[in-house]
DNA sequence: GTAATAGTGTCTTTGAGACATTATCTA
DNA sequence: TAGATAATGTCTCAAAGACACTATTAC
C-alpha cells in the first residue's frame, strides 16, 4: 500500500499509460427472454476449458484490439444467438473487474444487458457450443462460473426496474404483439399477476407507449385482440408501478 | 474484421487471458456537491500534461495492480477532496473504453459517482494540483478533456435519477440537516423549485427516509427549524416526483 | 408588538386498484 | 346459440399539487 501511494505521488497523473499495469478486457451479457417452455429465461453456456470447466457461464469473450467495447458485445450476442440486432435492447450493465475473479489473470469484465424477442424460435449455439436458455426461477446462482451468479443477479434487478420506468418491455416481443403478450412480459420478468383491465388502460394512457396497427390478430377461439407495435417512447411517465416491493 | 473472426472462431473461449491483448484501466469521478458560492457543484482538475494539458477534466487515476476497482475510486476520492469516507455515496456510474478515447494507448476508464457533503469547508487539492469545484450549470461539456463531457453528462442524468428513486439526496448534507437543506438539495439538483409545504409532508411520509434528532436549529431569525438525520431506507416508494421529465 | 421563517391543514385533481359489464370471435 | 377471450366503464382510495393558516423565534 506504501509502495503504491508512492507510485502515485508522482506529479501528474498524465504520463505514458503504457508504463501502467495492463488488464485483459472482456464482455459479459445477461440475454433475456420469454419462451413458452421455460418462460421468463436466460442464455447460459457451457465452458469448456478451465477455469470452472463444465460449469454454466454467461456467454461472452475478449475484446479486441480495435472494437469499441458495445460492439465486442453486439458481436458476442449475434454470435450466441443468431439475431440480427433489430429491435431487440441492449445496454451496458456494469463492470466487474475485482483482482482475483479469475484465476488465471486480471480480468476486467463490461457486462451487457440484453432483452431478446424469440424471433420465431431462435436456437442458440451458432458458434458457442452448447448454449442454452435456462428458465431464470430454476438457476442456481452460486453454481455460475466466476462472478456471473452475482452478474446476473445485477442484470435481472436491472431488468425488473427497466420495466417500471421505460418502454423495453416491447423489446421482448416481435412487432405487432397484443396487449395480452405485453402484459405477460411483466407478469414473467415481475412474477406477479396483473390486472388485463387495468394494465391495459395504463400502456393505452401512456404516451408514445404503443400503437395499434388497425390490424387484428385471428385466433382460434375468443375475441380477435387488436394488435399494437412500439411507440416510439423511451420513458414511462408516471412509471408502472410494481406494488411488490424489493 | 476477418482477422478478428477468425481469432474469435477458435475452439473455446478459456484459452490463457494473457495471450489477448491487453488495456490500461483507470477510475474516473464525477464528485458532486451543493455549494454556498457556486450551487451544484462538480470537481474538476486542470491537466498538467499531455494529452488535453492545460484542459479541465474528472479526477481520476491508474487502478493498481492488486487493487479492487471500487477501492481505487475511493482512494482517489479521498486524494482529491481529503474527505474520509464517511456519510458519502459512491456508486458506479458506468464504463467508457472506446478505442482512441486516449490518444496515447487503449484506456479502459470505469467512472464513478459520488454525492458529498461540504463537510465545513474542504477545499480540494490535497495531493492534486489545481482541483475546484465547478458550477454545473456554468460548465461547457465539450471543453472537457477526453469524453469526460460525456461521462459528466451521464453523472448528472443519474444524480437526478437517483434523487427521484432513493433517499441518497442526504448524501449531499452533514447530519444533522434541516427540511429545507434537504429541500434546497433537490431544487439544486433537479434546478426547479418546490413547494416547502409537499415536500415536508412527501419527506416526513415516506418510510425511513428522515428521523427527527428533537434537536432544533439555533438561527438568526425566523422559527428554528427541527434537525434531521437520515432515516435509514434506500428507497423512497412511492418515487419522488419530478414533474419536469427529461 | 413586527418580521421572518417553520410547520400543519384542507381542497382539488390525478391516477392506481378492484371489479362488473359489454363486444367480438369460433364452433 | 354457447363458450371463450378482448375491451370498456365505474367506483373507491391513495397521493400529488395548490394554497391558507398557525407556530415559533429574534428583535
Amino acid at each position: 500500500m506504501r509502495r503504491q501511494r508512492d507510485l502515485d505521488a508522482q506529479p501528474d497523473p498524465g504520463y505514458d499509460p503504457s508504463h501502467w499495469p495492463r488488464v485483459s478486457l472482456t464482455v459479459d451479457l445477461v440475454v433475456l427472454t420469454i419462451r413458452p417452455d421455460t418462460g421468463f429465461s436466460v442464455l447460459l453456456v457451457e465452458r469448456g476449458g478451465r477455469p470452472f470447466k463444465g460449469y454454466l457461464a454467461l456467454p461472452g469473450g475478449f475484446v479486441f484490439p480495435d472494437e469499441r467495447i458495445l460492439d465486442a458485445a453486439r458481436r458476442e450476442l449475434q454470435e450466441e444467438t443468431g439475431i440480427e440486432p433489430g429491435f431487440d435492447h441492449l445496454e451496458q450493465l456494469a463492470t466487474y473487474g475485482d483482482p482475483g475473479r479469475d484465476s488465471r489473470d486480471r480480468v476486467v469484465s463490461v457486462a451487457y444487458l440484453a432483452f431478446e424477442a424469440r424471433a420465431g424460435d431462435v436456437r442458440p449455439g451458432g458458434d458457442a457450443a452448447k448454449a442454452m436458455w435456462h428458465s431464470v426461477s430454476k438457476i442456481k446462482r452460486n453454481h455460475l462460473a466466476f462472478d456471473h451468479g452475482q452478474i446476473l443477479a445485477d442484470g435481472l434487478e436491472r431488468a425488473r426496474n427497466r420495466l417500471e420506468y421505460t418502454t423495453y418491455a416491447t423489446a421482448f416481443l416481435d412487432s405487432p404483439f397484443t396487449m395480452t403478450a405485453l402484459r405477460e412480459v411483466y407478469e414473467a420478468v415481475w412474477d406477479v399477476r396483473l390486472d388485463p383491465r387495468n394494465f391495459h388502460r395504463k400502456v393505452t394512457s401512456s404516451d408514445g407507449f404503443v400503437i395499434p396497427t388497425g390490424e387484428k390478430l385471428p385466433t382460434s377461439k375468443g375475441r380477435s385482440p387488436q394488435l399494437y407495435a412500439p411507440g416510439g417512447a423511451e420513458h414511462i411517465i408516471p412509471p408502472m408501478r410494481r406494488s411488490d416491493m424489493s
